[in-house]
DNA sequence: TGTGTAAGCAAGTAACTACTTGCATTTGTG
DNA sequence: CACAAATGCAAGTAGTTACTTGCTTACACA
């Protein structure tokens, strides 16, 4: 039925707003546009219809990494990129999420399904990196992989609440967080990098 | 009087559970072990008196840094277990907070002074370590920092959540996200670094 | 044309919310 | 002892919450 996702879709809406105890169903008849009992007689319970709209909300594919690196950078930059922009796309619900997960643990278990997914993702391709030679450091895949989700999550939630103390501009964010987390682990960036290299020299020559 | 610290330190505690919608004046009464009424003699209001708790709440002295960089890797350590400490112990509070600031930005912005001033600090420490020429690398100071603290609040955030998505042991998480971030910007660790690595490799010999 | 299903509307329930009032009790201080 | 300030207690206010019930309307399908 139509009313049906109507109310789910406003259920999410309400909920990245105001959170749990915030969402009433009064404020969700009103943002779908439909009156409160059909809430009750679709879902039976705010319970239930919250249950049924974090399930949907939280079923996301995330960007794919290649079983097989081979231009370390490119690749990485790419999924940094794509996992930023969706932690921002959902900042108010995560933070509502994580402001909700000791009373209402059920909620967890599906929001947590995407980081943990990309975490297995990141500390896979760290571990080929490692043993394709690539990277020259010692270093734990699973320290590495927390810290660029670490810096890329605290960024996009809390870069609203204080942009300056976040890198300028919001759209490299990932891609430098990216470069750093490279070098910690001493992966040379071949040709790209030193004529990025030799680009710098010479503004510094001519300024 | 006391019993105005009483209804303070409740305030905060029934807020790092609940939030603020979940903080009602009868649940702070009784964590308080106060007659309800007593709470709107004191502060006027629920808003009034969750706007002192929190300014309370928020007001820490942080770790220092040095001005002058000696040892970096001691330093930076202690410095970053200090900071997740604090992270930890107010992770629930933290949670709420940032769950509530649309709604509520004055609370913001007493929330926001520690973690700006960890960034400030750390990026003065940072750029020292830069000019001094520890730092080998080329390196934004500001990037840096936030790489190193994102790490952080994301482990004290979310190891709860997801304990198999950070490192192991605990204890040692700042430690390894410090190494991390030094072998990023390139900072060689002198004599210590040496005598691990010689007991690394000694242990791989007889393994 | 008839029938069932989904929806709207009005009203009501019991519990809870922030907050108030009036009065009695305790407590520290001159 | 006396007085004032701080607290407790009981009751009440007006608004909100999740959820229910009974009745009416609209629409699809046979």
């Amino acid at each position: 039925m139509d009313s049906r996702n109507e109310i789910i879709n406003a259920a999410c809406k309400v909920f990245a707003q105001l959170g749990f105890r915030g969402c009433t169903t009064r404020r969700i008849a009103d943002a779908a546009g439909v009156n409160e009992v059909t809430i009750f007689r679709q879902f039976g319970s705010k319970e239930a219809l919250l249950r049924e709209a974090m399930k949907r909300t939280h079923s996301v594919d995330l960007a794919p990494l290649p079983d097989v690196p081979s231009d370390p950078e490119r690749e990485l930059t790419s999924w940094s990129e794509s996992f930023i922009q969706h932690l921002r796309l959902r900042s108010s619900i995560i933070r509502k999420t994580m402001s909700e997960m000791e009373e209402r643990p059920e909620m967890c278990e599906s929001a947590s399904y995407v980081p943990r997914q990309a975490s297995a993702d990141l500390c896979h391709y760290l571990t080929a990196l490692k043993r394709q030679g690539t990277a020259a450091e010692k270093f734990d895949p699973k320290t590495a992989a927390a810290m660029l989700m670490g810096a890329i999550f605290a960024d996009a939630m809390g870069r609203g609440m204080m942009p300056d103390v976040y890198p300028q501009p919001e759209e490299k964010a990932a891609q430098m967080y990216t470069r750093l987390l490279l070098k910690a682990i001493g992966v040379e960036n071949g040709t790209r990098r030193t004529t990025t290299k030799q680009t710098k020299r010479a503004k510094q020559l001519s300024a």
